[in-house]
DNA sequence: ACAGCCATGTAACTTGTTACATGATTTT
DNA sequence: AAAATCATGTAACAAGTTACATGGCTGT
């Protein structure tokens, strides 16, 4: 939903037209996240759909300015006023991913966790490499692409440290690996096993 | 993808049916994720339509059981080998709604900050209750949950902290915030100011 | 003239997700 | 007999994403 509400806060400021919006949204996030032209777009015809955004008469260049509704107004207030529930219905791929990979028999389980944790690794090094050289971050720009930077930096910190307190964890105990089948019907032959 | 991989990875241990399937996922993730059946299914015909299981005949008890092709298998190893790129492709949708959020004119951000300040730290709270509770993490199925909860402890720490971060940085600098249309036609008549 | 950008759109597709229908079986 | 659970499916939708088509204008 970011992209969508962001778009729709953006033009609760203003009318604007696809391209500008989109100029709009990479400018507010220091261009951290590329966002293709055609998904303005289809965005905004889907939030004309819902009453959220009203399409205005093209122009003399052609620019077709979309503005926010009253209820599209809304909408954006009551975004910016409810936070945000992480966890909740947002699911973590990484620790999905490893954890149902640590449960399965017959996989490395040590290769995985150190796959990950080199590309993480220097992933956060490039990302510390990339803060450093915006160190000023003087315009509005600068302190928007730096505080995205920081949060990724602050998610990828996050990450290590829980791939170091996972693969603890799972150390420290015996074999974690769950083998197939447990589940068994009520009545009738037994199921069948794992190959 | 983690549902598609995970199911996939599963279902490379051995040939499942639809239930069995969403169970062995409940399990292997600590029941963290709720999953609706249907998509199980869902999932499984998308699967076999990528060519990568394959559904055989029903048994006595009317079970479907579903295969991983050799395919399936290829993509499985792929997966485990290949590690996660978080911050490619996938949007911070917190960080983003918060800087957007900063670089509107006329929003209150410090209430915006605050009300996720707190709805993050209650969550913090929640997830370190549960935590205690299952110190022990004696079965696998345990230990995966502990995982879990361990790992949505650490992003919610480090979303915490990104918070308490950017609310310095966003005071030590004076108005972050952009005003529309700094975008203007190379030609023509000049765009529209902000309402 | 030609390459390149600005600008608007369209069509298709992916994964995730929910709501619903149906029937068999099991429990109370 | 009724309620709950197991089991398979179907239909629809949301949000994101990409590839492509089209036209106008601009700088070389």
């Amino acid at each position: 939903m970011s992209v969508r509400q962001s778009l729709l806060a953006i033009l609760d400021q203003g009318p604007c037209y696809g391209h500008q919006l989109r100029a709009e949204f990479d400018r507010r996030t220091g261009s951290t996240w590329p966002l293709n032209v055609g998904q303005i777009y289809n965005t905004l015809e889907r939030l004309e759909r819902d009453g959220l955004v009203e399409r205005g008469d093209a122009d003399e260049q052609g620019h077709v300015y979309w503005a926010a509704t009253s209820e599209g107004s809304a909408e954006v207030a009551r975004w910016l006023s409810h936070p945000i529930e992480r966890g909740t219905g947002a699911r973590d791929e990484l620790a999905i991913k490893l954890v149902v990979a640590a449960t399965l028999p017959g996989v490395d389980v040590a290769a995985v966790f150190l796959a990950q944790r080199t590309a993480s690794g220097a992933r956060l090094q490039e990302l510390r490499d990339a803060a450093a050289t915006v160190a000023g971050a003087g315009s509005p720009e600068e302190l928007a692409g730096r505080l995205m930077t920081d949060a990724l930096i602050f998610a990828a910190e996050a990450e290590l440290r829980w791939l170091d307190h996972a693969e603890q964890r799972l150390a420290a105990h015996p074999g974690p690996a769950l083998e197939l089948s447990t589940l068994r019907p009520k009545r009738g032959r037994p199921m069948r096993a794992a190959v």
